[in-house]
DNA sequence: GCGACAG
DNA sequence: ATCTTGTCGC
C-alpha cells in the first residue's frame, strides 16, 4: 500500500523550506492564478485546473487542465501527494506564468505545516496563498455573523493562519500561508480579489474549471 | 482507546 | 471530492 509514515516524514522535511515572509517580487501582480482539483470516473481520474486572471480586473485570461491517473486515494493531511502531480502539470502548460497563486486547501494551516497550497508552491516555486472552505486543524474564537469578523487560526501555540467571514450567511474561509508570503499579506490579497461571493476569483474560477461548472461551460460557449 | 479529519 | 431534487431565502 502507500507509506504513510514516510510521506509524513518528507512533509516535514519539506515545512522547514517554506518562506513565510514577503518574497513576491512585485508591487502590483499582473497576472494571478486559482489552482483546484477535481475528479473523473469514480475518483480514478484526478482533473487539474490553474485559472490564469489579469490583476486588477480579474478577468480570466487562460486556462489549463491535466488530467492524470489518480495516484493515492484521499488521506486526511497528505491530501498534497494525491493532487500535486496534476496542479504541476497544468502548471507546465501555462502559456502566462503567474506571479501569485491561490490553492484550493491548506497552506501552513496543517499539521506539520505542509498542506498542498505550501507544497505546490515549493515545487514549483511561486508564491502561493491556501484558501480552504473549511478546517483541517487549529484552534479559533467563534466569529459573528458579520462580514469581514476575523480570528486566529492558531495550533501549537502558533498562529497559521486566519478565519475569515467573506460573505453573509456563509461558513468563513481559512486562509494561510502558502509559500513566499506573510499571513498579513496573505490575508490582504484575497481581499483584494473578492468579487461579491464567498471564494475570491482566482479560486472561484479555479474551482469552477476543475469541476466544470455551468458558469464556466457558459464562459467556455462564449470564446472564440 | 477515542475523536477529528483540507479535498 | 462526487452523486443528486427540490426548496428556501435574498
Amino acid at each position: 500500500m502507500i507509506d504513510t509514515a514516510a510521506l509524513r516524514a518528507e512533509q516535514t522535511e519539506k515545512a522547514q523550506l517554506i518562506v513565510r515572509s514577503d518574497r513576491l517580487g512585485f508591487t502590483e501582480p499582473e497576472w494571478i492564478a486559482g489552482a483546484d482539483v477535481g475528479f473523473e470516473q469514480g475518483g480514478t481520474i484526478t482533473r487539474a485546473a490553474i485559472a490564469i486572471l489579469r490583476y486588477p480586473s480579474l478577468e480570466l485570461v487562460e486556462y489549463q487542465v491535466a488530467r492524470i491517473p489518480t495516484s493515492i486515494p484521499y488521506i486526511p493531511g497528505l491530501l498534497s501527494f494525491r493532487e500535486c502531480p496534476a496542479l504541476v502539470a497544468a502548471w507546465q502548460q501555462l502559456v502566462i506564468k503567474p506571479q501569485l497563486v491561490f490553492v484550493d486547501g491548506q497552506g501552513i494551516a496543517h499539521p506539520r505545516r505542509l498542506g498542498v497550497a505550501s507544497h505546490f508552491g515549493l515545487l514549483v516555486d511561486v508564491p502561493t496563498i491556501g484558501v480552504a472552505k473549511s478546517r483541517l486543524c487549529g484552534q479559533f474564537q467563534a466569529l459573528g455573523d458579520e462580514v469581514g469578523d476575523l480570528a486566529r487560526l492558531i495550533d501549537k501555540e502558533e498562529q497559521i493562519g486566519w478565519v475569515w467571514n467573506s460573505k453573509i450567511r456563509c461558513k468563513p474561509l481559512f486562509i494561510s500561508v502558502g509559500h513566499k508570503i506573510s499571513q498579513e499579506t496573505a490575508l490582504n490579497w484575497v481581499k483584494r480579489c473578492m468579487r461579491g461571493y464567498r471564494l475570491p476569483e482566482p479560486t472561484r474560477w479555479a474551482d469552477a474549471i476543475a469541476s466544470r461548472r455551468p458558469a464556466f461551460v457558459r464562459w467556455q460557449s462564449q470564446q472564440g
